[in-house]
RNA sequence: UGGGGUAUCGCCAAGCGGUAAGGCAACGGGUUUUGAUCUCGUCAUGCGUAGGUUCGAAUCCUUCUACCCCAACCA
């Protein structure tokens, strides 16, 4: 697995109502020449789960008609952004295999066209420079249910306004001392409409443009201009924004702009027991309550794969989900059944032993050491791999029992006395057990049935089950870190009680700190994915070193019940 | 509370006036040198509610209800 999922088809299989609307389009009278979408970030945070959805549908209704879908940084509040973010976000959207069109765009960029749009409505006196403070807008914006008023300053001459937008610019105020405002309709039951903010002053250098500006637009006077700009023909967000989509078409209505794109909403990705929010995801962050952004945990990109989650099944999974306007909350586990499924057909096979037991084969000689060859997958030829099989092996503590009462069915694996198969290996016989002063089993002696390797024994050497195995001498010491659910809330940000910070699963990491791997996982590299059989998914860590080997639980194998 | 949205199986979701797709989950059976995979089967006389139009309604009309979004110098 790597950064670059070159050619991959990004384009959509399923349908939904956007490709509706923009197949009417193209179909349509005025058909434009070619789509143009946009995947607008603002640098504030990593991406997360629910801007994969976003992604793929920008990106890949782009891909579906023959069109280009811009990368652009809505970079219109620089104290919250940073760099950081940026990179963080354009390796993200690469490594989920999309590529923006042309040069990363910045709104930022496009300041200078947005203050002369500025003066330009001002002119037109339908903007103007407002003294009232935070309280002082908050009274005259009026409520639900009562109309807002006039600003005082509303109906300043233009001479004026210009003059102080001017001093705005100039630097001549201080923060919040005043603000500009389009002059549209104080009494409007859409509260977007009742003389929406376009500029404020804010004495802070930017992430791009370093301290060019002490002004900057807001999200509504910036939006749909850069659309505009861009030549974006469809304009796609969320649905928190549709009251804002009056606004977006009152600016593209009162600029002297050629191009006019259209807005539509779609409702967001919601999954249970995390939380899609880039404010609390920053706060589980900030107080350490994961390691960082790409902690395993996450539902960010870059901890998903982190976590051992690939591009493809990421975006198997918003193609399963589909894209509407009713909101809903996805069940995580469509997520990990589109994991499961890709990991089926991807992951190499190996054996890893959590929880040893040593087993002593008595008719092996002692030095002697069989080299075997496996296949690296059941099913697809993935060439094999060679494992070491000796006198002393581990298999798991759990695989073990000295209950010779139970089932075949009930318990597939080694009972004293009975036959199990060693994966890829020898049928062997549980002979004894030898005890520690406590009476647990440490050691259990064995004899395999020769001439099993490949080939079924006779029907009374039957095996139970098949167990996987390591051998002693061979294994490789390894760290795995287990996860599970952050929250054991399904739904931590709807809780009525606690805050979602009080719903954290103290059980979502285990550390393994020695597990037996077998040696062909000494060639592990970082991001390969296997399946440890029978135990479950796991991906090489970062955190590997050359004497410590580190893999992430991607996902326990799917559970059936023991019949 | 004014405005804007949304309601189809436990979850997501097709459906666009002709008689309820699919996926996830769940539950049964089979195969299996991974209790995995694979495979077969079961799972909405019902489409938020109450009326109406129609030969025929999840789809059209009306009523009501529930939930989501908007009163940041955030996006």
């Amino acid at each position: 697995m790597s950064t670059d999922n070159p050619t991959l088809d990004t384009a959509p299989k399923t349908s939904n109502f956007i490709h509706q609307i923009i197949e009417g389009d193209l179909n349509g009278a005025s058909a434009p020449t070619q789509i143009v979408t946009r995947f607008p970030p603002e640098p504030n945070g990593y991406l997360h789960i629910g801007h994969a959805k976003s992604i793929c549908l920008n990106f890949g209704a782009a891909d579906k008609y023959n069109g280009v879908c811009h990368l652009r940084f809505d970079d219109t509040n620089p104290e919250k952004e940073s760099q950081e973010y940026i990179d963080a976000i354009k390796r993200d959207i690469s490594w989920l295999g999309f590529k923006w069109h042309e040069e990363i765009k910045y709104t930022s960029s496009y300041f200078d066209q947005l203050y002369s749009w500025a003066v330009y409505l001002i002119e037109q006196g339908k903007a103007y420079v407002c003294d009232l403070d935070v309280e002082q807008a908050r009274a005259y914006r009026g409520d639900f249910t009562t109309p807002g008023k006039n600003s005082p300053y509303r109906d300043r001459s233009i001479e004026e306004k210009i003059a102080l937008f001017a001093k705005m610019i100039a630097a001549d105020f201080a923060e919040g001392f005043c603000s500009l405002l389009a002059k549209i309709d104080m009494q409007s039951s859409n509260m977007n409409l009742r003389d929406p903010m376009l500029y404020r002053i804010l004495n802070v250098s930017h992430h791009q443009t370093g301290d060019k500006w002490c002004i900057y637009p807001i999200y509504d006077f910036a939006h749909g201009q850069s659309d505009s700009i861009e030549g974006v023909t469809h304009s796609i967000c969320t649905l928190e924004f549709e009251g804002h989509r009056p606004l977006y078409e009152w600016f593209l209505a009162n600029l002297p702009v050629t191009n006019v794109p259209r807005q539509y909403e779609f409702s967001r990705l919601e999954l249970n027991y995390t939380v899609t929010s880039k404010r609390k995801l920053k706060q589980l962050v900030d107080q350490n309550i994961v390691n960082g952004w790409d902690d395993p945990r996450m539902p960010t990109i870059s901890g998903m794969r982190r976590r051992g989650f690939s591009a493809v099944a990421i975006r198997k999974f918003c193609e399963m989900v589909g894209v509407t306007r009713s909101n809903g909350v996805v069940d995580v586990s469509m997520l990990e059944s589109a994991v499961r499924d890709d990991l089926e057909s991807n992951a190499k096979r190996a054996m890893c032993v959590v929880d040893p037991l040593k087993i002593t084969i008595s008719n092996f000689a002692d030095q002697a050491c069989e080299m075997l060859s496996l296949a690296v997958h059941p099913k697809l030829d993935m060439g094999i791999r060679e494992l070491p099989f000796s006198k002393h092996l581990f298999i798991e503590q759990q695989d073990f029992s000295e209950d010779t009462s139970l089932g075949r069915k009930k318990f597939k694996r080694l009972v004293i006395g009975d036959y199990v198969r060693l994966r890829g290996a020898y049928v062997i016989k549980a002979d004894a057990v030898i005890k520690d002063e406590q009476g647990n089993v440490v050691e259990v002696l064995a004899s395999l049935v020769p001439g099993t390797v490949g080939a079924n024994p006779d029907p009374e050497f039957k095996p139970r089950g098949v167990i996987h195995w390591v051998s002693a001498e061979h294994a490789v010491p390894c760290e795995l870190r287990i996860y599970d659910r952050l929250f054991t809330d399904a739904n931590p940000d709807k809780n009525k009680e606690k805050s979602f910070t009080q719903l954290i699963n103290p059980d979502s990491l285990q550390v393994i700190s020695r597990a037996w791997a077998e040696p062909s996982l000494l060639e592990a590299q970082v991001e390969d994915g296997y399946q440890f059989e029978r135990t479950g998914y796991f991906v090489a860590d970062m955190d590997s070193t050359a004497d410590k080997l580190v893999f992430n639980q991607t996902l326990p194998l799917r559970a059936s019940k023991a019949k």
